[in-house]
DNA sequence: GTCAATTCACATGAAAGAGACCACGGTCTAGTG
DNA sequence: CTAGACCGTGGTCTCTTTCATGTGAATTGACGA
């Protein structure tokens, strides 16, 4: 027994795949951001004024995932803080918001609660009044003459969420403040966000709006280059290896942080069997595992019904040979409440359940309408044939069938 | 055969309820001087 | 007399139900050629 751990604890050990492995970690920020100079250089001429306290434009950034906007934004106020604090004032606080956290920001009260948190204050979780909140907040930055520079990431999310509303009060805000100043720096995923927004909040936000394009395969491979080089053991890597995951993510609309996590993976599981080089084959398959550990992650967390509803859309997949529709669905997600003792929803919500698995990747839904036999969703089941059993497996020890 | 009306089986929206959580302020209790 | 325990109130949050309205094409049935 000792001696097997003693192998796996050697085999690690005298493992010298990984240099440093945090550079390849989603939370490092790297010293040079290749490719996004121009981005970077726009960001910080619309957020210069901020040096000396003065409000600045509210900015939005587009781009898809992993295009680096978070990273020139989060570069950009670094080093405008620094010059702040240089020069001894303290006339800036940059908060910095990522709507995506679910505990942080699916609710104007908790958004408000987390910028009041950065300032270093406190606020209840939860049991007050709305706008008691806004007037904390209020009296809380209105305390001295100051920027307050609120950056939000993903703030689609946060949008689609609640409604625009706050973005609206907080634009807003300015008007009423006699020494502080707000500005937002927005950041999103989706182009057409600016779209379905009230015209009001459109015009006050979009002030300033930077594009971030994708990165191309070979800009990838130059971003890949110089992490890895710091991050790997010289020698290590096949020369392949960064065409290989710059190809993968760039599929993926050029994302950049796929591809470290891809690179990062395969060199974990490189590590493991005790390789000594970090082939091409280890890119495979990690790019496979990290599709499996997403997935099976998102399953294995889903609340009791929603489990119960896919179990069920499982089960009907192999079976059903002119396609899986809600009505179905919702037949066979009673038959399993009965069987398991849980009680049925109304399909009002299992519609609603469906439509979140949709959004989540496990299934693709398609609103069609077959005539006098109604109008109805066409479910495609999306986890992978040869993760199916282990899906099924784990729904099936979750709901104990 | 053509055309509009009908009809199906849900989709999609809006509003509101239930139950959990929490802060706040007031009241009660027990310990202290 | 005071600190801390204990309640009731009023607020939010999440999940859900209820009620209402919308919808696209297969089907139907009337109509004219």
């Amino acid at each position: 027994m000792g001696s097997k751990l003693d192998n796996i604890f050697s085999s690690y050990a005298n493992s010298n795949i990984f240099k440093d492995k945090s550079v390849l970690q989603i939370n490092y920020t790297p010293e040079t951001i290749p490719h996004r100079d121009k981005q970077i250089e726009e960001v910080a001429s619309i957020l210069a004024p901020a040096i000396k306290g003065e409000r600045v434009s509210n900015l939005f950034c587009f781009g898809k995932t992993g295009t680096g906007k978070t990273l020139s934004v989060q570069y950009v106020t670094k080093e405008i803080l620094k010059r702040v604090s240089d020069s001894g004032a303290d006339n800036l606080k940059v908060v910095y918001l990522n709507c995506k956290l679910k505990k942080i920001a699916d609710t104007e009260y908790r958004i408000l609660a987390e910028i009041i948190s950065a300032l270093g204050e406190s606020v209840p979780a939860t049991g007050l009044p709305t706008d008691a909140v806004y007037s904390k907040f209020i009296e809380i930055i209105e305390r001295k003459k100051q920027l307050i520079l609120i950056v939000m990431d993903e703030i689609d999310q946060a949008v689609k969420k609640i409604s625009d509303g706050f973005l609206y009060n907080l634009t807003r805000l300015n008007s009423e403040l006699k020494n502080a100043q707000i500005s937002l720096v927005g950041i999103s995923n989706s182009l057409t966000f600016m779209d379905n927004i009230d015209p009001r909040v459109r015009s006050s936000l979009g002030e300033e709006e930077i594009i971030f394009a994708p990165y191309n395969a070979l800009q990838l491979q130059d971003i890949l280059r110089e992490r890895a080089a710091q991050a790997f053991t010289e020698g290590v890597l096949d020369e392949g290896v960064f065409s290989k995951c710059a190809a993968f993510a760039a599929r993926e609309h050029g994302d950049a942080r796929r591809a470290l996590d891809l690179l990062r993976v395969a060199g974990e599981l490189a590590e493991r069997e005790g390789s000594k080089k970090l082939t091409m084959e280890f890119i495979d398959k990690a790019n496979n595992k990290i599709e499996r550990d997403k997935m099976l992650d998102i399953i294995e967390n889903e609340p009791r019904q929603h489990q119960l509803v896919l179990y069920s859309i499982i089960n009907l997949a192999g079976k059903e040979k002119d396609g899986v529709f809600t009505g179905n669905v919702y037949n066979k997600y009673q038959e399993f409440c009965q069987k398991t003792k849980v009680e049925i929803l109304t399909q009002r919500r299992v519609s609603d359940i469906i439509a979140e698995f949709d959004m989540l990747g496990l299934i693709n839904v398609d609103v069609i309408s077959r005539g006098r036999m109604g109008r109805t969703r066409e479910i495609k089941l999306m986890i992978p044939i040869n993760l199916q059993p282990k899906a099924k497996e784990i729904l099936e020890t979750a709901l104990t069938i």
